[in-house]
DNA sequence: TGACGGTGAGTAACCACTCACTCACCGGAC
DNA sequence: GTCCGGTGAGTGAGTGGTTACTCACCGTCA
């Protein structure tokens, strides 16, 4: 009941959550080295004083951000579950759409980025747990349609890279280096798809697409 | 003769140029902010203060890095000759060969991401003129093939962005993110441009330029 | 009372940048 | 040769401002 009552009023939790929700968007627009523990607690209407509090150092404040985030695990679930039904181009439709949806906030594709790029040690918090993973899953799945006959001989890991690299780096272009979209967002997912799986489609198999069984 | 003499020896220059190739590397590995004068003149064997007798500000030194490199025009000029033979194979080769070259220094790559990330208006000075030229250029190629009949209706722009994401991408990976690239780099862009050239590809036009049926 | 959320006013270190200065070298006058 | 004034490369020792971080202290509740 001690920590039902906490929870209940609980100004350390919300200010915790402020300042790492303000320092995540001020590292995401000017990285850590750009950002001065002044402007977090200022974004946070708070004191300098009082982000030390909280956090013992300015770096325990960016792991802090990483370690609230799980971008990733409920796509996968997502698309594990369409993956079983082999509909491909609900599979590759699904991740180009999570990937480059309209209002998705770049703060997090941002502060990847600046992480890689500012090469400390939070980076691979980031990166190597929750991508490599999906990057792995989407290999797994071309791999399975190779061996099912529905997809050319291709490497799998190269493929799942490619696909997501198309994506990823329209997003890049477009939330990095404000590069305008210049078509709706369905027809981009779309155009992709269909290029990707065209592609990667046997001849054969591209006429009645996703009903192959062959085991 | 006075100039002459001067070119003849010009530690001016060299000294220059060293100030900026050690500068380039050193933003290209910690960033703009992440990088002190103090660090720039000690890796180019000079003190602090002669960075300022050769550059006004620590800015100006960033703007010379840029102004110096000039990356992507003697591959337009390959890829303009290649492209009048029509082999497609052959131009996008050329493209995704060059940008996932083995030995490529990835000081340019990085900074690029740096400058875009920091968001100062340097950013443009290296991406807008020569990446979107690039963009655009593959686009008008890819238009032209399929006012052929060599291509597949699909927006032009949006094929070469996917290309050259699925290329750009993969080096993103190798060389900011450090994943290993575990298949030979011949194999590599054989894979890129196959998967590509197949999905872009109209069916019947690899065999004959005759009518096909649409979808 | 005293624990707790919160702060103003620091501190030492570091930042980009400046300045007064040294020194090697040069062409020319003697 | 040697003295000379001029020049430009180069530097040690700063400058004021900013940084991450600290600490004594305050008001407010249980």
């Amino acid at each position: 009941m001690k920590a039902a009552a906490a929870l209940a009023r609980t100004p350390g939790r919300d200010r915790q959550a402020s300042l790492i929700s303000s320092a995540a968007s001020l590292f995401a627009a000017k990285g850590f080295n750009g950002t001065t523990t002044k402007e977090i607690a200022k974004a946070a209407g708070v004191s300098e004083a009082l982000v030390f509090k909280y956090f013992p150092t300015k770096r325990a404040l960016y792991a802090a951000i990483l370690a609230e985030k799980a971008p990733l695990s409920e796509l996968l679930n997502a698309v594990e579950a369409v993956a079983r039904t082999r509909d491909d181009h609900r599979v590759f439709t699904l991740i180009a759409g999570y990937r480059i949806r309209p209002g998705a906030d770049p703060t997090m594709l941002r502060l990847l980025l600046f992480s890689a790029l500012e090469g400390h040690e939070l980076a691979d918090m980031f990166f190597g747990k929750q991508h490599r993973v999906f990057y792995d899953y989407l290999a797994g799945y071309i791999r399975t349609r190779i061996d099912e006959g529905a997809f050319r001989r291709i490497d799998p890991l190269l493929a799942a890279r490619a696909f997501i690299g198309m994506v990823v780096h329209h997003r890049l272009l477009h939330e990095i280096f404000e590069v305008p979209l210049h078509c709706p967002h369905k027809d981009i997912v779309r155009t992709y798809v269909e290029l990707f799986l065209k592609g990667l489609q046997r001849p054969a198999a591209a006429k009645k697409r996703g009903l192959t069984r062959v085991r």
